[in-house]
DNA sequence: TCGGTTTGTGACGGTTCGTAACAGCGCGCA
DNA sequence: TGCGCGCTGTTACGAACCGTCACAAACCGA
C-alpha cells in the first residue's frame, strides 16, 4: 500500500475575525455567527474515535473524511466542499477522521449548542433532516459504486459527480478542479492510484476528457462519460429505474 | 449475472388485529399502535423511486433493501430485522426497494403522521436521530468492507455481524440463521455466489464454522473469524483505532 | 416422485493489483 | 539561475484474486 501524507494534528486554529450577522434562519446562517477558522492543507480536524465535541461547516477549500482499518488500508468516505456540514450524523464519537485536502476555511459549532439551536427552531430541523438524507443517499450510491462498478465506471461516476458540482454554481462549466491527489481519488473509489491513472489516460485517449493543468481537467463529452457510469446520470432518455414510481 | 426471484408487488396487505396500547414513549411503542401486516417471502414492500408514503417497522422476519443499476446488477444495501425501521432517511421518494426475505410481519406508519408525532415529542426525536446515526455508521462500515476488504474478510465480517445480532438476544449463542440465499449474501458483500460458496467451504475446512442445516451455521471459533475480518471486531486486545481518542 | 431452484466445485480467464522504473513538477539551496 | 532532491503521477509487466462458465449435487415445493 502507498504512503500518505500524515497531517499534523492542530490544537489551536488560526482565528479570523468576522462581522456579526442577523438572526439565523437556516443552518448556514446559524454557522455564520461562528468564528471562521483556517488550517493548511494536510491538517487534521479530528480523528475517528475522538470525542465528538464539534460540528464543522466547510467555508472554503476541500476536506476529506476517511476511515482506516487494521493494516493501514484507507477508505475515503467522502470529500466535502464549501457549504457542506461535517459530523452531523454522530452520537458521541466521530465515525471517521477529517483532514484538509487544500488550505481550508471552516466554522465550528459545539455539538450541544448546535443541538439546542436545532431543537429550538422549527426551520432548522427539517433542513438538518434533509442534509442527513442527502448524506445517506450519497452513502448508498457509493455502496453501489464500490460493490458493482468496474474501474472505468467508478472513475466516470466520480468525474460526473464533480462536473455536477461545478455546474451547480456555473451551469455550463466543463472544467473540473481535482485538488486531491490520485491516492485520494483511489482511496475514494476503492482502486489503486495506478488504476486511476490508467483509466484517466484511457478516457483522455478516447477524447472524453482533456488535461487542464495539473489538478484540473476538461470534460469534453459529458454525455459520453454518462454512458460509461453504469447506471446513473442519464438525463433525458427514459430510465427503467425512474419510470416505475406509481 | 444471475437471475433473481422477482417478488410480486403487494397492494393489499393481510391485516392482523392487534390490541391497543398505552401512550407511546419510544418509537417502538409508537409503532405498536399501528396495524400489524403480513406478507410472504419474496413480496415487495416498495420500489426505489416510489413516492415515500410510509415508514415501516419490521416485527418478525427479515427484509432486504437494495438498489439495481442499469443492466440488472443488484446491490443489497442492508438486511433488516425485527425492531429495525425502514425508510427513516428519506425525503419524498424511497432510496431503495424493499423485499421480504422470509415471511414477514411489519407495521406501517404514514410519513406525515410519523413526522408530526416525532415533532410533538421530546423523547422521540433523540431516538430517531440515534437510529439515523446507527444507519449512517452501518453504511460507512459497509463502504469500508466493499472498498478494501477481500472475499474472506467480507464473509467473516458478515458472519460476525450476524453472530453479534444473535448474541444481543442470546448472549452466548453460536448458531446463526441465514435465511437469505447465497445470491443475497453475494449481492450484499459485493461478490458472486461462487465466491461466497467457496469462502464458506474454506472457513469450514479450517474449522472456524460448521454447517447447521441448510440455512444456518455454527460459529466454532469466533475469535478466529474476528482475526480474519481485517479490522474490526477485536474485543479485548489493544486496537490502534481505539487507543487514539483523546 | 419429479422438475426447478439453489448450492457446491472445478477449470479457466480477465480485471485489477503490486512492484518497479521513469518522467514531470516544485522547492530549496548553492 | 542552475542544480539536485523529493513528491506525485505515468506506464509496463507479471501475479493474484475473483468472476465467468460449466456441471453435478442437494434441496424444496408441487
Amino acid at each position: 500500500m502507498h504512503a500518505m501524507n500524515a497531517g499534523q494534528r492542530i490544537d489551536r486554529f488560526q482565528l479570523i475575525p468576522i462581522a456579526a450577522k442577523p438572526a439565523p434562519s437556516t443552518i448556514e446562517a446559524l454557522f455564520k455567527k461562528q468564528t471562521l477558522c483556517q488550517v493548511e492543507a494536510g491538517a487534521t480536524l479530528f480523528y475517528e474515535g475522538d470525542s465528538a465535541s464539534h460540528l464543522f461547516e466547510v467555508v472554503q477549500g476541500v476536506l476529506r473524511i476517511f476511515k482506516i482499518i487494521g493494516d493501514g488500508r484507507r477508505v475515503i468516505t467522502g470529500f466535502l466542499y464549501p457549504g457542506d456540514l461535517v459530523g452531523v450524523s454522530l452520537k458521541d464519537r466521530y465515525l471517521y477522521s477529517a483532514e484538509a485536502v487544500t488550505d481550508l476555511r471552516f466554522r465550528r459549532f459545539g455539538r450541544r449548542e448546535f443541538q439546542d439551536a436545532v431543537n429550538a427552531s422549527l426551520e432548522l430541523r427539517p433542513e438538518l433532516f434533509a442534509r442527513l438524507c442527502d448524506e445517506m443517499a450519497a452513502a448508498q450510491n457509493q455502496m453501489v459504486l464500490l460493490s458493482r462498478k468496474n474501474a472505468e465506471e467508478r472513475v466516470c461516476s466520480f468525474l460526473l459527480e464533480h462536473l455536477r458540482r461545478e455546474q451547480r454554481t456555473c451551469p455550463n462549466a466543463s472544467i473540473i478542479e481535482l485538488p486531491m491527489t490520485r491516492l485520494d481519488i483511489a482511496d475514494y473509489l476503492g482502486l489503486t492510484i495506478e488504476t486511476v491513472s490508467r483509466t484517466f489516460t484511457k478516457l483522455m485517449s478516447r477524447g472524453l476528457i482533456a488535461p487542464e493543468g495539473r489538478h484540473a481537467l476538461r470534460v469534453v463529452r459529458a454525455r459520453g462519460l454518462a454512458r460509461l457510469t453504469g447506471g446513473e446520470y442519464e438525463d433525458d432518455n427514459d430510465f427503467p429505474m425512474r419510470s416505475r414510481h406509481n
